[in-house]
DNA sequence: CCACAACTTGCGTGTCACGCATATAGTGCG
DNA sequence: CGCACTATATGCGTGACACGCAAGTTGTGG
């Protein structure tokens, strides 16, 4: 049979990873970001259903494990914005993509707030953001039709747009910050780009 | 006596850090990127004439003393930027405040490789960089007097200085490049910041 | 010169990552 | 259907590590 593009095999794997990961980021939103360290491998394991060694094969540390669902979203970007119409303008392609990959759904605050906001993860977590730069700078350079070899504007974009993630993400967590993270990604994103019209936006700063 | 500005004790302590730091980012060097699990704490501490149980009253992490110093850097960026003449415009002020803290002297290609190209210290190099995106933010909204709480400007121009800094020393370590640093952090720095002639530059990938 | 504070060190403990060997479960073929 | 084969799960043992604690050592200030 052909288990529409994925065997037993590979389906049970991925279920386990997924519920390692998912139990890892749920008793560690349980413990908050100071209680971290009381988050036991042995918990973590327990409460997917598995051995300790087990969570071991599919994940090295704590912090790898919790952060997975972030670094698996990184690893759609650059297929997020090379599906965006080929006409597109950057920018827009760029905010549109974003925009769809991380608000659909809706992202829990207490767990971007967990990854974001916890300095035992901070490296992990901002391993998983970088993680989309490679794919989102090839994406860019084909659209762009720039050789990224030379060219120094793709990669450079591509961090810019994950910083722009990422403070949006601090800003969203914020407390009593009524918008939507849509909106705040979209402001964030827009001053990685230049505005069109001289009179607004950072234009005004430079030489 | 006045101690030029630092006691005894903090100068001493200041020198066994910077010898376990040193001596951590040497053994490291030594052994390859590959070879960083062969690094032992031991060794680390013995190298730097103290206890391993000094080491850790410093450090936390192997990979926290081998980037103590991209650390250090980082957290003179804000302090570089701000002594930079009012009057200048901030492109230029940013340009000329990173490769003048990031070329003095110009880095080390071994260290920054070992830093930048090692999986297992990945995490704290980026966490490393990114200490200097809050002083930097502050910096850069008090030059173009804009409020931090509300504009996500200095925030998102910061983290894509950041990202610029990581990409011109990716690109700077490629095999083969003759350029200077400055030269490769200038080209990278551009990019953050539109060009003033639309015809050149992303410009004419926007809408 | 002395009392106090900061720093260093040794020891003990709990946790962790991982290699290795074994058991179990999925796969593909005759 | 049954059988060899491979991938995955698990148990156990080992080496290393981070850190609390308490004692010894070294700078500080009156």
């Amino acid at each position: 049979m052909n288990d529409d593009a994925m065997n037993l095999r590979a389906r049970n794997s991925q279920a386990t990873r997924e519920a390692i990961s998912h139990a890892a980021l749920r008793l560690a939103i349980e413990q908050g970001p100071n209680g971290l360290a009381l988050v036991r491998v042995h918990d973590i394991a327990t409460a997917a259903g598995v051995s300790p060694r087990t969570y071991n094969n599919y994940f090295s540390s704590r912090a790898e494990a919790i952060c997975a669902f972030q670094a698996d979203q990184s690893r759609r970007a650059g297929q997020a914005l090379r599906s965006r119409p080929a006409g597109e303008p950057l920018d827009q392609a760029v905010i549109a993509a974003v925009i769809e990959l991380y608000t659909d759904p809706e992202p829990d605050r207490a767990g971007l707030r967990m990854i974001m906001s916890t300095p035992e993860l901070e490296g992990e977590a901002l391993k998983a953001f970088s993680m989309a730069e490679g794919p989102l700078a090839e994406a860019i350079a084909a659209r762009t039709d720039t050789d990224p070899q030379r060219d120094l504007f793709p990669a450079v974009t591509a961090a810019a747009i994950t910083g722009a993630i990422r403070v949006a993400g601090r800003h969203w967590l914020e407390p009593g910050n009524p918008e939507s993270f849509a909106t705040t990604l979209r402001r964030a994103l827009t001053c990685v780009f230049p505005a069109e019209s001289p009179k607004e936006g950072k234009q005004q700063f430079l030489s």
